[in-house]
Parts: structure tokens; sequence; C-alpha cells
DNA sequence: TCCCTAGTGTACTATTTGGTAAGAAATACA
DNA sequence: TGTATTTCTTACCAAATAGTACACTAGGGA
């Protein structure tokens, strides 16, 4: 088993915690005194545990997509085209205004802008958000196929709309947005699907 | 005239200049050395012209209103709502996209999320962010009493679909999206359009 | 029982942060 | 020319930042 002095936390928990603090502050809004009080560790434990604070974040960001925004992969699987984004939205919608975490989506706001020494990991945000008009625009392109969509459509501009819409409703949240509000905004959204 | 030694550098050009950098890298991913190379002024004459970072920062925002961004006022001058809509898009699109200025919107992006410290400007920013909503929701009010849109529809929503829309653009903005693409973004859109 | 290993806690470091004191310099006016 | 006033320049400060050295401690294996 393990040799050694056993790790006193939990090290998914701690992740949970850097995750909430992250997502609340952004990457340079948040200190380590912040993370450490958060994650219940002290310095040194983080470091030993995580590395430094660039990559606790990535390994942050990871656990987001894989744990509280991981409506996204499951709202792929429906049926149609349209219940894949309503499925997204409504997911969304209930994660970005969730009083159980941040108000808003890490992806979006944990370091849209930021100083030059983070420019990395910026970049790496935009791509992770990229990723998700591909990814969108795949499913898009298998209900064409599949006549779920018309032909004439251009697979890559409504997934770029849908993520447009998403990420707006993101930054409502961040704001204040009520659920129900958003949830209006949604279904405004939807009136554009394509007949 | 003034007394005293004039000042060697142009109010408007430096906080120009404060503007931009804010813009790019955000209020906390922004250092004082950042802003006084930008501005091409030293510290003290920075403090002795704008206070302080703090309220440097609140004077960019209101130039960026009145400057990049007084699109927003003269779209709501269009002849009907329809209208009002497609000219806040195309000149969002063009300020976001503008090579001669930071990707994006300064509302959006430079206090979305912050350290507790700058807290007051993250909820400065929202309320500004908010503020769109409701004069639009104004706009759109006065186009359904003019019969320019239908009686059934809730102008707040529509306002904040609108917005929504802008500000996702504007995170996609920031992520490098180009300004085709955004314009087919808007086009789709523009199809929740009420009849 | 006694090491060996890994984790913890305290205290430290160098650097960067926002902000300022104090004197030199440039202009208007008497 | 001299003085009052404002700005500029250099140098500094205290606090906060991310990151680490080192001694101590808790457990597993022999």
């Amino acid at each position: 088993m393990a040799i050694g002095r056993p790790r006193k936390f939990d090290l998914d928990a701690a992740l949970d915690a850097a995750v909430k603090v992250f997502w609340h502050k952004g990457y340079e809004g948040t200190s380590l005194p912040d993370l450490t009080a958060a994650m219940g560790i002290n310095r040194p434990s983080l470091y030993a545990a995580f590395g430094n604070k660039e990559t606790l974040f990535r390994k942050a960001v990871d656990r987001y997509i894989e744990g509280p925004a991981s409506h996204v992969q499951r709202a792929l699987a429906a049926p149609t085209a349209r219940e894949v984004v309503q499925q997204l939205w409504s997911g969304s919608i209930k994660l970005i205004t969730d009083s159980d975490g941040p108000r808003g989506c890490f992806l979006v706001q944990a370091a849209l802008v930021c100083g030059s020494s983070a420019d990395s990991l910026r970049r790496d945000m935009a791509v992770r958000r990229a990723s998700l008009v591909k990814i969108l625009a795949q499913r898009f392109e298998q209900a064409v196929a599949a006549g779920d969509l018309p032909n004439h459509l251009v697979a890559d501009d409504l997934a770029r709309y849908v993520v447009t819409v998403s990420h707006g409703m993101a930054v409502q949240a961040a704001g204040g947005a009520t659920q129900a509000e958003l949830r209006r905004v949604a279904e405004l959204a939807l009136q554009a699907w394509p007949a």
C-alpha cells in the first residue's frame, strides 16, 4: 500500500474546493491563501499534491468539465439535435445559477482575460470553449445526415450560435440573472431553430 | 490660463491608452507598470491625474461607453425595434473584433469575476451591463406601443435575449472568433425575432 | 522495535504589488 | 527678475504575492 505518512485530506475534495474558488474569483483573483483556506490544507501540501497554482488551475478545469459541467456530454446523446440543445441549455442554466456553486461558467469567467504571465492559460480556456463549438457542429452534421436537420444548414454556424447563447447566459448569470429569466431567454433563443 | 508647470501629456489620450490596457488584460491582470508604460507617463503623474488604479478604471469604463461603445446609443435611435437590434449587433461585432482595439467587450471581460478586494468594481460592471437590458426593454416597450412589435411580447425577455447574444458574441470574440463567424451568428439569432 | 518514506507545519525568501515623499523643473503672473 | 503654483522625476515604502527549506510526525514493512 501507500508508504510514508498518510495524506490527511481527500485529494478530490480539495480539488473540488479549488474549483469553486477559481470559478468564483478567477485565476488572477484567487490567491494562495484563498486556496489553502478553502481546501483546508497548507501551502506545502498544496504544492506537493498539485504542483503550483497554474497546474492546480488546469486540474480544476478538467474536474469542472468532468463534474459540474458533465451535462454537456450527456446532452449530446439526446435523440434529436433540438433536444440536444434544449438539454444543453437547461443543464447550463441550472449549473450557472445553482446556489451551491459560484454563479456563471468556469470556462467563461475564470480566465477570459488576464495579464501576460497567464496568457497560455487564457488561450487554453479559449480552446476548450471552442471545442464545444466543434463537438456540437459534429453532432449537428450527424443530424443533417439523419434528416433531423435541413440539408442547407451550416452545422458550424448553428453550433456557434448555440454556444454563443450559452456563454451569453453565463455572463448574465455572473451578473445576477435569475434562473427564470434565463429560461425565458433560452425559450426565445430556440425560436431561431431551423424549421 | 493654467498656472504652474503645464502637463506634458494629453489627459484623454492617456485615458484612451488605459482603456485599452484594462480592456485587454482586465482590472486585476493590469499592473501599474502596464498602465504607465502604455500611457507614457510615470506613476505619480497617473495618481495626480486620475486618483488611483480603481478610479482610473472607473473613468476608463465611462470613456469606453462614450467612445468605442457609443454605437449602442446610436442604435437605439433606429426607426424599428428590429433595426435597433441589427444595428446594435453589427456595431458590437465590429467593436469586439476590431483589430485596432482589444478583442471582446470591456464591460464583459474587464471585471467579470475578481478577488474580494475588487468586488465593488465587479458589481458595478454588472449593473452597467444590466442597464443595457433595461434601456433596450424600454425601447421595445415603445415599439410595442407603436405597433412595431406584437402586443403579447414581453419587452424584458426580448431585451435580455438580445443582450445575451451580444455578450455571448463578446466571449466568442475574446476567444478569437472572426467577424464573419459572428455575423452569421447574428443572422441566425435574428431568426428568433417575433413575427 | 526500528527504520524508511511521505506528508505536515512553521517560518522563511525573493519579487511584485499599489501607493507616496520630496525635491527639481517648468510655466504664469507680479 | 522673482515668486507662486503645478507637474515631473527619482527614489522609496509597506503589504501581498507565489513559491520553498527544514525540522517534525505518522504510518508501513522488516
